[in-house]
DNA sequence: CCAGAAATCGTCCGATCGTTCGATCTTTCA
DNA sequence: TGAAAGATCGAACGATCGGACGATTTCTGG
């Protein structure tokens, strides 16, 4: 019941903080915000579980403040970057290139940490799953909008419906991610390179 | 540690036995396979704990049964009505939109049961996840299977990379059911049949 | 140097988890 | 009809969960 935010002020406070943020990231990748639990986590970090709940105040309130971290973590390593990219058909290329490079590369332990958290989340309700729903929708919109930029600059047909190709990108992701999970099949990054290729191919002007 | 099958010797206990697995698969849609707790799913059936857990020996066994039941659903469902289908092209669009179809009409509350479980057990080990794999071998193997057969028949390109056109068909399919459980936003499926058009389109002979 | 603030810890609580076990219904059949 | 077999139940177990609270350690500023 308690919702407050429990801000840390001094330095060793955030760091702290901060530590177990980057493990709870990379723990909610494997097992999802849920199975993510104080015990094994604190444990995991050679602390007390009432010493790491304190940065947060409730379970929930950790669930969130791990979304958001890993919302900076993308927004470092994949928007931001991309952004340097001319916009357009270009930025909306790297943006999927990141995507698939930071994930080829097991910067995550379980793969993309929004299509985990996502799927774990669709069925529930609550604060957390709002997070992640908006997240989410961010990102699908940053794809659409280069997809209308390059339309706009006639690098793909006007007529292109962006909504759609930026779901067929989405889908590729997770079909990328998903076979790589399960399958730990390396391949499946080449064959997303492919699919979008031919995606974009097929719209171009 | 118990390992055993518990076989239900009369009609009784067989029945009793589907109406436990049916409301399991339902439940596990929604909230995964660990999600589904025995207590719950008991009482969601008027019945004991212990009672229900008869049935399979251990919540492992449980899972298992589960994914087995889900594996016959599917089969009945989807694929040998498909089978009815001329092989090749045909066979596969049939899959493909029995599929969209199963799942637009919310045949399962919580999405594709092989998908949510997939997903949750990505990151595990033991029985349940290999019996997973296997099933989505199955799958993916069928819709190769049919490429195949549509190259062999000179419906599509005699060069076509069957493994390709085989994520992209299963990717449209997790992006489709994706988008419907986190965003209950029906247009998806028609999105996701143009997309399998499209696919196809650029295959063809 | 010390007092107050911040951070962390240890302990306890109630709830729920999977699982075990003996008792108790219910069915079957000799 | 009555005893064996099968199905279900109720109670209890140890473990773990999220969470609460006061005590304790560590830091920091006057």
């Amino acid at each position: 019941m308690k919702a407050s935010i429990i801000p840390r002020k001094t330095a060793r406070g955030r760091h702290t903080r901060q530590s177990i943020l980057a493990e709870a990231v990379q723990l909610a990748s494997l097992e999802g915000l849920e199975g993510l639990s104080i015990g094994r986590l604190s444990t995991g970090l050679n602390m007390s579980k009432s010493g790491l709940l304190a940065h947060f105040g409730s379970k929930e309130d950790l669930q969130l403040a791990t979304v958001d971290l890993a919302c900076d973590l993308y927004n470092t390593k994949i928007v931001q970057p991309a952004l340097q990219s001319r916009k357009g058909l270009t930025r909306l290329v790297e943006l999927c290139e990141l995507w698939l490079k930071y994930h080829e590369q097991e910067s995550l332990a379980g793969g993309c940490f929004f299509l985990a958290v996502s799927s774990e989340f669709d069925s529930r309700e609550g604060r957390v799953r709002k997070r992640i729903k908006f997240t989410m929708s961010q990102w699908l919109r940053l794809l659409q909008r280069e997809l209308y930029h390059a339309s706009k600059a006639g690098e793909i047909r006007r007529e292109t419906d962006v909504a759609q190709i930026a779901f067929e990108l989405n889908s590729i992701g997770h079909g990328a991610n998903w076979s790589y999970q399960l399958y730990a099949d390396k391949t499946v990054f080449q064959k997303a390179r492919r699919a979008i290729e031919r995606t974009l191919q097929a719209i171009r002007e």
